[in-house]
DNA sequence: AGATAACATAGTAAATTAGTATGAATTGGC
DNA sequence: GCCAATTCATACTAATTTACTATGTTATCT
């Protein structure tokens, strides 16, 4: 129960997009440099969030990164999701494969789980970037 | 972001406790028959949950685990906290180890994963055996 | 053309997870 | 007193995950 470091990257680097916006992009090297990230990592984290259609890119020579949404409109849970492929399973599986926890599926436990993932879900869908930058 | 198999295995066992509760102990056996999960893997658990005070054992033949609270006063909180050993760290850290995720510390961040995991702990706290089991 | 970017994929060392293995200490019943 | 059933304790392990690095390719600006 506890949230990755990649995660915390992820937040780190799209407040930092989020402090410098305008029309112009903001390179992945630009952004590791304010926020002493790892480069190749972020890259990948990037990809990931322009896949959820967080941010989008513009190629080449002075390209880089812009956000693709209104800061209230990209929340902890769009983050999580885009960037930890396996966030928020019903609990009941454990991993992302079916390691037959609960056999005889749905177990009596089954509810409980989802309805804790739904809980956690909603809270990390309430916390927006625009918040989180508003207390840097 | 997701609850470990453990901590599921956790909840079927003293759910299994629960369940059947009188004054003699169950075995852990028993429990993971019923249940049936790896016994050593659950020994091991119940050490951990008896150490938090919320079992108690019983050596020897005929010996084995009763329930040492309320099923009002035992949370999921309390049954992580004993199980998951590096449960609920300030997420800024990562892992148990400071990485040096957040050089400068306490980083921007820091209030925001405090919060969280705050909130986090206070739901989970509010989660009790007794609703678990009212439900199976 | 050259520099600077994003994009793509594969590898990797360390840690974690979910166990197993082996055995010692304790107690009840015969 | 012995045996079986139990808790208690520690060490090992295979598979997975995590947080990266390495090695490129492709696209765009000057």
């Amino acid at each position: 129960m506890h949230i990755s470091v990649k995660t915390g990257y992820a937040v780190r680097a799209l407040s930092e997009l989020a402090l410098n916006a305008s029309e112009k992009p903001i390179s992945i090297s630009k952004i590791c440099e304010k926020q002493n990230l790892p480069i190749k990592y972020i890259e990948q984290l990037f990809r990931n969030l322009k896949r959820d259609g967080l941010v989008k890119s513009i190629h080449g020579s002075k390209g880089g990164y812009l956000l693709n949404r209104e800061l209230n409109k990209i929340s902890l849970k769009n983050i999580m999701k885009a960037v930890d492929d396996d966030f928020s399973h019903n609990f009941c599986y454990g991993t992302k494969e079916h390691i037959d926890y609960c056999k005889g599926f749905p177990c009596g436990f089954y509810e409980l789980w989802d309805e804790i993932k739904d809980h956690m879900e909603n809270y990390l869908d309430s916390i927006k970037l625009e918040q989180i930058i508003s207390r840097l």
